[in-house]
DNA sequence: CGCACCTATTCAACTAATTGACTATGGGGG
DNA sequence: CCCCCATAGTCAATTAGTTGAATAGGTGCG
């Protein structure tokens, strides 16, 4: 259902081809909507026949062809509409390293470590790419005068949640390893 | 495929009823697993079916009779191996406020402030069970004590994730207020 | 006395998501 | 020269997840 409103949402940042908003959903809104390229490219099917986008194709020298993608006046109406309504449903997280540490006890302690320790590792991979999307938002202007200034800050503060939730992520796995070398000290 | 697991270790904390996991899931599972009543007792019929875990009804005077859930051996292991294996697949979120905020800059910003009021009170809420929860697993005894001689900590940690989570979504709302308000001193 | 809500589950129909393969072209490395 | 990777998609099959209602007895409130 969502899935609409976060294209089009994405679009709000100018034309894009299914291939470039793939890779958007692959680095910052995966944050709050993991989706893979196969549904990216249905949905931009779908939302093109209901007028909320408008597709011109793109031949290119030594590529294969591409299709644009714009936002219609009645998707940007569409999507203010949604913006301004209260969500339908709550939050989901699917998480499966937070299964295996429920399930923990009865494992094997190093291994356990190992999958905390590749968690640590992907939370800071995703950290320096926030790290550029900012430098890229912010473009040389300190913060404050951003936020002041900017016409667009939505991208910015959904950057922010991404990038504290994956900070607290990293404190989260420092503690639980620290919890587990204390427990097992021959591990 | 993972709901099955998190099913599993659900139910290494002893014999439960559908009824029952429906309770978990919507609250100390509901931060790395959602789901809904129709899925568990869908998976907990296929985990009979593949003797995952056991069923027995019970009989009850003024209520409706029940089944009562258990691991079977054959569970346990196949939990246990779960728990040591790497992730399948990378960690998805789904959150509707966030896709508001990314669009926020051309909706009313009104309501984008009350939509952030209201995501607070929930996540007030949560904490507030989360609180409960911890209290009971401690059960009078200090923290460190508890991380020390506990059976299990598996769930102690998870909750710790799901409390630190809750506390972040805290404060970016409290920022992405202080935002709204000075960029919109009128609303 | 009636209504709403809690326990405890099941069913059917539908929509969304995942997996894997397939089509093309071009570039770079060994 | 061959293989792999990147661009830029499409298709088909299966699995997972959502929605809404039905069943059925009990409790609490006014």
């Amino acid at each position: 259902m969502s899935l609409k409103y976060a294209v089009l949402a994405a679009l709000l940042e100018g034309e894009a081809s299914g291939y470039e908003l793939s890779k958007v959903f692959d680095v910052s809104f995966a944050n709050f909507w993991a989706s893979t390229p196969q549904q990216l490219y249905r949905e931009l099917e779908r939302l093109t026949r209901d007028g909320l986008v408008e597709a011109r194709v793109v031949r290119q020298e030594r590529r294969p062809d591409k299709r644009m993608f714009t936002l219609t006046a009645a998707g940007r109406e569409d999507l203010r509409g949604f913006a301004a309504a209260p969500p339908r449903r709550p939050t989901t997280v699917r998480d499966e390293l937070l299964i295996k540490i429920q399930a923990m006890d009865d494992a094997d302690p190093g291994a356990t470590c190992a999958l905390v320790e590749e968690r640590m590792a992907w939370a800071r991979g995703k950290l320096a790419r926030y790290a550029r999307v900012r430098e890229r938002l912010l473009d040389g202007r300190p913060e404050e005068r951003y936020l002041r200034e900017a016409d667009r800050i939505g991208p910015y503060l959904t950057l922010m949640a991404g990038i504290a939730f994956e900070e607290e992520n990293l404190r989260w796995c420092e503690r639980v390893l620290a919890v587990l070398r204390q427990r097992v000290p021959q591990g």
